[in-house]
RNA sequence: GGGCGAUUAACUCAGUUGGUAGAGUGCCUCCCUUACAAGGAGGAAGUCGGGGGUUCGAGUCCCUUAUCGCCCA
C-alpha cells in the first residue's frame, strides 16, 4: 500500500467514521469474556440550539477516549448522546426567526402553532451540534440518541413530577422569585450571575407621620422600588432611631403610612442605618416582611414596567421610573445625598438583563430531603469527583440548598402536568386529564391545565436513567444503570450534576441505596481559556471554533493537542498554534508507520525466539511492555494527559529515534539474518502502538491499522475500533536490556557531542576508542558494538576498561564512559571544552551534595538503606567521572 | 467576607507517596542521511513568586505574604 508522506485527515475522516458506524461498533457489543462487564457514559446533553465550542470538544474527547478504551478492553460499552430542549434559548431563537421572516410574534401564532414552528426548526437545525460531535470522532451510539422533549423523556418527566407531587415534594405558592423582565419568566437561583458594578446609594428622606418637618433618612440602591415599600426598619440597638420605632412615616408620592420597625438584620453602619422594606421586590425584605407581617405590594408588571400600584409612575419602565422619581425627590427636597458605591447586581444568564425579584405564583421542589442521599453519596465514596476538590463545591451547595423554582412562563418545554377544577384545586396526572371531565378528587369539572412549563433541568436531571428506559424497567436500564463515568464542566455542578444525583436516589428506588448513584466518577474537565487566560466567549469574540481546527488540522490533531495541553482539571490556555504538538506527532506516527509498512514484505508476526533477539529488540519490547502497563494504569485512573504524554515519549523517543534507526541497516544488509525478526517486531510494536493511540487519535490509527493488516497479508476482519486492547502477551520488562540500552545511548550521545561540537561532521566514518571504568559496561559495549557503531556512525571502535587516551584525539565523558575520537587537524575544541567544563561543574555540584548527605550520620542512620546504597554507588560513579573529566580537560 | 486554583526555562505547561528539576514551542550551531525538513544531531537557557518553619534533605509538607483568576455570600 502506497502512503503519501503526509497524513491528510480530510481524505480519511469521513469514510472512516462511516465505516465505524456501519460496523455497528458504536452500539453495545456483549463482553467477549463473558464476564458481563459494562461501561456506560452519558453525554451531557448540549443545548439543542448550540454549536460545538472548544469546551465541548475537550469534553467530547475525554469521553471518547474513555469509551474507546473500554470498548477495546471488551466492555459492553454504551455512550448515549442527545440534546436538551433548552426552553428559554430555543424559544428565543425561534421567536426571533419568526419575527424576522414573517414579522409575527408567538402570540400571533398562538401556543400550538408556535410549538409546531419550534419542532420544525428543531428537525431542521437541532442536530447540528451532534453532527459536530461526529466530526470530532465521538463514538456515541447514535441509535440511542435522545432529546428531552421526545415522547419517552416527556413521559419520564411527568412520572417524576407526579411522584414528587404524591410525596408532597413539589408545591405551588406565591413566593419571591427571580424574574427576567426581558424573557418574562421566572428563573432559578442557579441561572443568575452576580456581577460587581459601579452604582449609587441614594439617601432619601421619608417624612415622619405626625411630626411635620421631621424626617427619617433611608438609603437605597433601587429608589424606584420605594413605591412598593410597606415599612422602614432600623437596628433595635441603634440609639439614633430608638425613639422612632413603633411610629411610622409617610411614603412620598403615594402618601402611604408605613411603620418603623426594629429588625436585627439591619446593619447600622451601612448607609443611614435605616432601610426601606420592599417585600415584593427584595429577597431580604421579603423575609423581613414575613417576620413583621407586612403587606406585600408588587409594583412591576411582567415586562418590567410599573403597574397601577405605582400611582403617578404607572406605565413607566424601571429605568424611566428611577429617573423621574429621583428628579421629583430632588424637587421636593427629599434627596439628601448620593454616594458612589460598588455593589453586586444579579444578571440573568440567558438575557443578561438585571434580574428583578418579584413575588409571583410558582412551582417549587423541596430540596432538603432530596439532598441528603446526594450528600451521603460523596461522603461514603459512592460518588467520586475528579479532581477531588470539586466534591467540596458540590457538598457546599447541597448543604445550603434552597427550594428549586421549576416553573417557567414559557411555551416551549414540558407543560406542568397539573389540571385545575373550577375552584382552582389542582391535580397532577401522568395521563392528560380532559377538560370538562371530573376532577378525580373533588368531582368538580376540570377547567384548565397549568399554563406554565418546567425548567429544562427538571428533565435533564433524569438523563442517566430516563434515556435508557425509565420509568420502564428495560434491559438497557438494568444493564447500564448506574453508569461509570460522567464528564462535564465545573459550571453545571449545581445545575445538573447535583440534581442528577438527587434524582438517581429518589427515582431509582427499586435498587438498593448503594446502587442508586447515577455514576461512579464525575470528572470535571478543564476550562479552555484563550491565549491571555481569559474565558472564551461569543461576546468577546475570542473563541476558537473546534470545527475550524478539525478542518485545518484534522480531528486527531485537535484531540491529541487538547489532551496534551490539559492536565486533568487544570485550566489551560489555548490558541491555534498550540495544535502544533498534536499535529506534528500525528505526522510522526504516520511516517513511522509508513516506514514500517514499506519494509514489512508480507511479514507475519514471528514467535520471539529469545536468542535471535538483539539488545535493541529486547529493549523496545521491554519498553513497549512498560508503555502498555503505564498507559493502561493511567487510563484506569482517568489520567489522560499522562497516558498521552507517555505514548508520545515512547513513539517518538524510543521507537522512532532509536529502534527504527537501528532497524534500518538490518533490512538493507542482505547478509543480516535478523531481518525477519526485526520485521516481526516492527509489526508487533506498530500494531500495539496504533491500538494504544486509538482512543486518542482514532481516525489516523484506524487508517494505518487497515494498511498494516494489508501489509501483513491479513484480511482485516475487524476494524481497530472493535479490536482488542494490548495485553502485553509475550512481552516482559527486561531490566538488563533497559540498562544496557541506556549505556549505549549515553555512549552514542558522547560521540555525537564530540562530532557536533568540533564540527567534524555527523556521518564522517571514524574509528574510536571507548573506555570505561566499569567492566560490565565494557562487556556490554563490546557485545552490542553494532548498535553503537550504527548510531554513532563509527567504522569500528576499541573498547576496554581504563584505556589510555590515544594521541591526537579528543574525548567526551558521559558517566562511566569516555569516548576518544581522532582529532581533525586544526579543529576548534573551544565549544567541546566549554561543554565539558560545564558538565564538570554540574557533576561536582552533585557530588558535593551527595558527599554532604553521606557525611551526615543522621541521613545514613535514618534513611532507607537502599537509598543510602544508591547514593554510595552514585558517589563512586561521580568521582570516577570527575576524574576522567579532570584528566581530559588538562589534555585539551 | 468565605472557599478554591495558579505562580517552575523567553512562552505554554509537566513534576504520583519529600532525595537539589523535565517536555513542547522559541533561540543558537550543523545536516535535504532512501519514514518524516511538519524532520535529524548537538547546544544554550531555571536563586521552582517572597519570607519563615518542619526535616539529615523541601518545587514537593506546614505557616505567612504578594500578585492573578474562578466560585460562593
Amino acid at each position: 500500500m502506497e502512503l503519501p508522506t503526509r497524513y491528510q485527515p480530510s481524505q480519511h475522516e469521513q469514510a472512516t467514521y462511516q465505516a465505524w458506524e456501519e460496523s455497528g461498533g458504536f452500539q453495545p457489543q456483549p463482553d467477549p469474556t463473558g464476564a458481563g462487564r459494562t461501561f456506560a457514559v452519558m453525554l451531557p446533553p448540549p443545548n439543542v440550539t448550540g454549536a460545538l465550542h472548544i469546551g465541548h470538544a475537550l469534553n467530547g474527547t475525554v469521553q471518547d477516549i474513555m469509551v474507546r478504551y473500554k470498548r477495546l478492553q471488551g466492555f459492553e460499552t454504551l455512550w448515549v448522546p442527545g440534546t436538551d430542549h433548552a426552553g428559554i434559548a430555543t424559544q428565543a431563537v425561534v421567536e426571533k426567526r419568526l419575527y424576522q421572516e414573517q414579522n409575527k410574534t408567538r402570540e400571533d401564532l398562538g401556543r400550538e402553532a408556535f410549538l409546531a414552528e419550534i419542532w420544525k426548526w428543531k428537525e431542521e437545525y437541532g442536530a447540528r451540534i451532534l453532527s459536530q460531535m461526529r466530526r470530532l470522532g465521538a463514538s456515541c451510539d447514535w441509535s440511542a440518541t435522545q432529546f428531552t422533549m421526545d415522547e419517552d423523556l416527556s413521559h419520564a418527566v411527568r412520572v417524576a413530577f407526579v411522584r414528587l407531587w404524591e410525596k408532597g415534594l413539589v408545591y405551588r405558592g406565591m413566593r419571591l422569585v427571580n424574574w427576567d423582565c426581558v424573557l418574562q419568566t421566572a428563573i432559578s437561583d442557579d441561572e443568575i450571575e452576580n456581577v460587581s458594578r459601579k452604582g449609587k446609594l441614594w439617601y432619601i428622606k421619608y417624612p415622619l407621620a405626625g411630626h411635620a418637618g421631621e424626617f427619617l433618612t433611608v438609603a437605597t440602591t433601587r429608589p424606584e422600588t420605594m413605591l412598593g415599600d410597606t415599612g422602614v426598619a432600623v437596628h433595635p440597638d441603634d440609639e439614633r432611631y430608638k425613639e422612632l420605632v413603633g411610629g411610622s412615616c409617610v411614603l412620598p408620592f403615594l402618601d402611604r403610612e408605613i411603620p418603623i420597625l426594629a429588625d436585627d438584620t439591619v446593619e447600622p453602619e451601612k448607609g443611614s442605618g435605616a432601610v426601606k422594606i420592599t417585600p415584593g421586590h427584595d429577597p431580604a425584605d421579603y423575609e423581613r416582611g414575613l417576620r413583621h407581617n407586612l403587606p406585600t405590594i408588587v409594583i412591576l408588571k411582567e415586562d418590567g414596567t410599573l403597574n397601577e400600584e405605582a400611582g403617578p409612575f404607572q406605565g413607566l419602565s424601571r429605568e424611566a421610573a428611577r429617573k423621574q422619581i429621583l428628579t421629583q425627590l430632588g424637587e421636593l427636597d427629599l434627596l439628601v445625598k448620593i454616594e458612589d458605591i460598588q455593589h453586586t447586581v444579579p444578571l440573568s444568564d440567558r438575557s443578561k438583563s438585571i434580574v428583578e425579584p418579584l413575588v409571583s405564583e410558582q412551582w417549587f421542589v423541596k430540596m432538603e430531603e432530596l439532598a441528603q442521599p446526594a450528600i451521603r453519596a460523596v461522603e461514603t465514596g459512592a460518588l467520586k469527583f475528579k479532581p477531588e476538590r470539586w466534591s467540596r463545591i458540590y457538598l457546599q451547595w447541597l448543604e445550603n440548598v434552597h427550594d428549586w423554582c421549576i416553573s417557567r412562563q414559557l411555551w416551549w418545554g414540558h407543560r406542568i402536568p397539573v389540571w385545575y377544577d373550577e375552584d382552582g384545586v389542582g391535580m397532577a396526572s401522568v395521563e392528560d386529564l380532559e377538560i370538562g371531565s371530573q376532577h378525580p378528587q373533588t368531582g368538580k369539572k376540570i377547567v384548565a391545565q397549568d399554563p406554565d412549563v418546567l425548567d429544562t433541568w427538571a428533565s435533564s436531571w433524569l438523563w442517566p436513567f430516563a434515556t435508557i428506559g425509565w420509568p420502564n424497567q428495560t434491559k438497557q436500564l438494568e444493564k447500564f444503570y448506574p453508569t461509570q463515568f460522567l464528564s462535564t464542566g465545573p459550571d453545571i455542578i449545581y445545575l445538573w450534576v447535583a440534581r442528577m444525583v438527587m434524582a438517581g436516589y429518589e427515582f431509582m428506588d427499586h435498587l438498593p441505596e448503594s446502587e442508586r448513584c447515577p455514576f461512579e466518577v464525575c470528572n470535571i474537565h478543564a476550562t479552555v481559556l484563550d491565549s491571555k487566560g481569559r474565558r472564551m466567549s461569543k461576546s468577546a469574540g475570542n473563541g476558537i471554533d473546534p470545527i475550524e481546527l478539525i478542518d485545518k488540522f484534522g480531528a486527531d490533531a485537535t484531540r491529541y493537542s487538547l489532551i496534551l495541553l490539559t492536565k486533568e482539571g487544570q485550566d489551560t490556555r489555548f490558541a491555534e498554534d498550540k495544535i502544533d504538538q498534536g499535529y506534528r506527532f500525528g505526522n510522526k506516527v504516520w511516517n513511522a508507520a509508513r516506514f514500517v509498512l514499506m519494509n514489512l514484505e508480507g511479514e507475519r508476526i514471528p514467535g520471539t525466539s529469545a536468542d535471535a533477539l538483539r539488545l535493541e529488540d529486547r529493549w523496545i519490547l521491554s519498553s513497549l511492555a512498560a508503555t502498555i502497563e503505564e498507559t493502561t494504569r493511567a487510563l484506569e485512573d482517568q489520567r489522560l494527559n499522562d497516558a498521552a504524554m507517555g505514548l508520545y515519549r515512547f513513539v517518538w523517543n524510543d521507537f522512532c529515534d532509536w529502534y527504527l534507526e537501528l532497524a534500518k541497516p538490518r533490512f538493507v544488509n542482505a547478509d543480516d539474518e535478523t531481518g525477519p525478526v526485526v520485521r516481526g517486531i516492527l509489526a508487533r510494536v506498530l500494531g500495539d502502538v496504533l491500538t494504544l493511540l486509538h482512543p486518542f487519535t482514532p481516525f489516523m490509527t484506524e487508517v494505518l491499522w487497515g494498511a498494516l493488516c494489508e501489509s501483513l497479508g491479513q484480511k482485516p476482519d475487524e476494524m481497530l475500533m472493535n479490536s482488542a486492547w494490548p495485553d502485553g502477551a509475550g512481552l516482559e520488562r527486561d531490566a538488563e536490556a533497559d540498562q544496557d540500552m541506556e549505556l549505549i545511548q549515553r555512549t552514542v550521545h558522547a560521540v555525537r557531542q564530540v562530532r557536533s561540537l568540533t564540527q567534524m561532521g555527523e556521518r564522517k566514518p571514524i574509528k574510536a576508542v571507548i573506555s570505561t571504568s566499569n567492566a560490565r559496561h565494557a562487556r556490554a559495549l563490546e557485545a552490542h558494538s553494532t548498535a553503537v557503531s550504527t548510531m554513532a556512525c563509527l567504522e569500528s571502535y576499541e573498547v576496554g576498561t581504563n584505556l589510555v587516551r590515544p594521541a591526537n584525539s579528543v574525548s567526551a565523558v558521559a558517566g562511566t564512559v569516555q569516548v576518544f575520537v581522532p582529532l581533525d587537524e586544526g579543529a576548534d575544541l573551544g565549544a567541546l571544552r566549554e561543554v565539558m567544563v560545564k558538565r564538570q561543574q554540574k557533576q561536582a555540584g552533585q557530588l558535593s551534595g551527595i558527599q554532604k548527605k553521606l557525611g551526615n550520620p543522621r541521613f545514613v542512620d535514618n534513611a532507607d538503606p537502599e537509598l543510602v546504597a544508591a547514593d554510595r554507588a552514585r558517589q563512586a560513579e561521580l568521582e570516577l567521572e570527575l576524574a576522567m573529566l579532570e584528566e581530559n580537560l588538562t589534555g585539551f
